[in-house]
DNA sequence: CATGAATGAGGTTTCATTCAT
DNA sequence: TATGAATGAAACCTCATTCAT
């Protein structure tokens, strides 16, 4: 397991005033048009702030350290994504469980659509930092929402257990970064969405229906 | 598209003698080793060349510049990778659909369970570099095995188009990469590896025979 | 033609304010310094910023390379002299071609030999970079001043023609660049002064008075 | 003046063997050819060495280092150059003054013409290592054989003092310079050699009669 | 003698971070 | 608070030179 230093990650205030969030909201957006313009490699603090229009100093005052910045970033984009799934799961309890999956699956997706670009520029430092950690706590929180939707399903007498839905829920990312990275047209977007949605439901059931 | 400077990324020169394999053997090694233990932000080539115990001048008589490094030892697992993936294939001709899958999921993990180490270590950078391409590359060669055995199964009619295939694999990969990441006891390896036979069969059951 | 590496040669930034003007001047002042005292060779960017009591990272903010400093001096030099000259080619016009000789040439030297130390360390490396490029550049200011000049001499009837003027131009700056190379006491400084006068004096005449 | 480290300069060994002479005179023109393509920058001993097509192991039989290598390829132009003047002033002996400039500065040329590009590679470093010290050496001899021949002239009385001789011997060496790096077609160098004649020519005679 | 793999000091350049203004 | 000049540790990479084969 890798040893690195340990950094303060936290950001260091949090923006109350109008003006400051505006600056955060800037900084954050130039983070990721660095990322996807230049690459990880090339993303420079001083490079981040020109492109937010302030200068490295002001950036500074957001944040602690360049690792917390792509922290923050990674982070918003998880948390985006896990809140809405637990939304789509709150929404799909008690349908039955091809629906429920598709409603379910459908809105991850989207909130992964909704900024491709982000998904992308992310991808490329998830690995780091505290990366997999975050990812890993995200994706408890979309496990738990699975778990809790599922539970609700009328058609179906057990959840499956919760390495099933991890594997599941992995699943989905997977196939989901391979098509962003291989370019993501709509219509790509709009296949995977069918397929995965019957990944799902299949792989449920046979979870379910143990096979024979 | 990031626009990140071209940089030659082909070996400098293959070791003809006896001792310069070993050395290119031992950098290759070490990269692993500094990527595990320190990450990729503080892989240097300084420190490889250390951990490899040569000096930097040797590392650069092979490889041309640090990326070059990180891509041939990124190369190599996913040729690696890809082989075990085609000999299963080549293996399984012919069997029962349930069987072939069973096969070639189990060669495609194998491979990757060979070296744990080295599939983790990878996954640091594998968005950098030539990284995406190589494994889109890869990606293929598995892809089209797939393809080639599907088309024997006796017991389906017709075979699963490109994407789907793509999809299924994307999604193996991600599930294990979860998996690998989190921490991977033998235990859980074994867990995945039914897991993923079943995801396989299920889903590509469910493409052929669509749910209504 | 040599196919060297194309490198940014302009400086990086233009100080504003007055501790970066002075940074600046120091630094080029240090590069004199490390050129006279350690030779080309030896001249490295973290050795003139030392000189020049500051950090490499402040040398860096200023020139994009070494070659960009190196470039950034030679030419202020070159730029003053064939300013002298230039000046001087104004103020000796209408003046009888004898004294009107005198004066540039005259100035010329002077130009030079305000900082022969510097003279001396830039023909360490104006064979490189930029450097024929700027020397023909700066020659051809020199040479237009001439010709004009030239064409004013109330005592000659046709000036001579281009390549005659860049011929003695070349020359003068020929020996000027040999007495400066041998150690350069001002008797030899005087010495060359009446001699450049009459070399270029007596081959404008005869490039008038073709000797038959 | 430079206080550069103090490195043996001479050749290792003198080819007494056929074959090493051959070896000698490859590395010699392989230096030039570096040179002229690559620039002193990028000149090391291990390109010049493939160029010549052998090892650099091997180079190091024949040079102790770099230095000796540049410095002996400079070396033997100069004393070619330095040799054709000797045996023209040796042929020019009691010609009248106007034939003998002739001879003198058409043998100089013919030498400098015979390998343009020697020359041109040459510039890039003979302000380096011991250039200026071999430059004046070979000066020397070139002064000491202009003098010689200058008092043989039958129409003229006083011979012109070293000085002179010398400024004229650089000028010469500036506008040939000049030429050269300016791309030297044929024509250009039928034109500087009658432009040098009549300079040197007007120069001597100038100086002989004094100011009127 | 020739080879070329190995060495490692040292050069160039970058960039996270600070702090005086 | 915002700025951006300055810092300097540290990264990447080169290349003169040696020496075992």
């Amino acid at each position: 397991m890798p040893a690195r230093a340990i950094t303060q990650i936290q950001p260091r205030k949090t923006p109350v005033q109008a003006r400051a969030a505006v600056t955060v909201g800037a900084i954050s957006e130039a983070t990721i048009q660095v990322l996807l313009s230049d690459g990880v490699e090339r993303l420079t603090t001083t490079r981040v702030a020109e492109r937010a229009g302030v200068s490295v100093g002001t950036l500074y005052q957001y944040y602690p350290n360049k690792q917390s910045l792509l922290f923050a970033v990674l982070s918003d984009h998880l948390d985006k994504v896990a809140s809405a799934v637990e939304l789509a799961c709150e929404q799909a309890r008690h349908k039955p469980l091809a629906e429920m999956v598709r409603m379910v699956v459908e809105a991850f997706l989207a909130a992964k659509s909704e900024r491709t670009d982000i998904s992308q520029a992310l991808y490329q430092f998830a690995a780091d930092v505290g990366g997999p950690a975050l990812v890993k706590r995200v994706g408890q929180r979309s496990r738990k929402a699975w778990e809790a939707v599922l539970q609700t399903a009328p058609d179906i007498e057990v959840a499956p257990d919760k390495f099933a839905i991890e594997i599941m829920i992995a699943a989905m990312a997977g196939a989901t970064r391979h098509v962003l990275e291989a370019g993501a047209s709509p219509a790509m977007m709009r296949g995977l969405r069918q397929h995965l949605v019957v990944l799902c439901q299949s792989y449920l059931r046979a979870q379910l229906a143990p096979s024979r």
